[in-house]
DNA sequence: AAATTCTTTGAGACTCATTCTCAACAACAT
DNA sequence: ATGTTGTTGAGAATGAGTCTCAAAGAATTT
């Protein structure tokens, strides 16, 4: 925690940026956990827990700490974003369409995939976005 | 044209719907091209060619077209959707991070792998989001 | 420790895509 | 042709996200 925050300030004092209690008590907040996170969330999480911050406040630090790669946004498609800890390794994700379950997944043979598709059409592949969407057969799950 | 006026009201009306020259014309004006097109290039090229629609109903007609099997919807995350036609087979999307130039792909092997990955995870796979991003290497992108 | 500088924050206005409401309109069956 | 009922248009409403700007507060300097 403290040496996070240290780590924290060291990173963003890099580009000239300073750290506050906010920034501080976003990343510590989705680091805490895996889960994917929206905006909301995130927010009523701190207020929760009565840290001051605003919603304003919230989306900036976000944006910030996806472009320092201090987090990752994933779009499954409900528009709005998801924020998650880059303390996890690369994954795609399932997405149950009953119960809203999300499931990480890695598959290295698609992953080599997708390279060759992008060197094939001509194209310097930087990211992708994956979703899988089908039903769990979870019993929890309204479907079943 | 009018074999394919036939062909969509008899769709409709099977669900007690009724064609109207805007479904119509939305129709036609997705299947004249290939093209990925969103909510407002449709509704212009729609009044450009005098046919009096408005954006509520461009709005609901894809919807309904969408939940028909009618048109693909095609979420590039750009915070808004875009269309296709369904005369052209299924395929993702590899989409260029600089001039925005949008490739269609199709690989077998990770049609496959998808299935794979979900019956792993316990899902019934129903459908998937795959986008690429990268550079692509055309002369008359800005990147180069 | 105080002053200084310059970044960051909060509140609310604003944007943009999309959905909703409801009265007027118009397919289609009979 | 007429009636029933689905459809449309206009604009209000919604929701996620961005922007503005004055006040607050990090970090540096004195």
């Amino acid at each position: 925690m403290s040496s996070n925050k240290n780590n924290l300030t060291k990173i963003l004092k890099i580009s000239g940026l300073r750290n506050t209690p906010q920034r501080q008590a976003i990343l510590d907040e989705l680091n805490r956990t895996r889960d994917h996170r929206d905006v909301e969330e995130i927010y009523f999480s701190l207020k929760k827990k009565g840290i001051k911050v605003s919603r304003a406040t919230v989306y900036r630090t976000l944006e910030l700490f996806v472009n320092h790669y201090l987090i990752r946004r994933l779009d499954l498609g409900e528009g709005k974003y998801r924020y998650e800890s880059r303390e996890s390794d690369h994954h795609d994700h399932i997405v149950c369409l009953d119960c809203n379950k999300i499931t990480e997944f890695m598959n290295n043979r698609i992953e080599e995939l997708q390279e060759e598709v992008a060197q094939e059409n001509g194209f310097f592949l930087k990211r992708h976005v994956h979703q899988l969407f089908g039903h769990c057969l979870n019993e929890t799950c309204p479907n079943k």
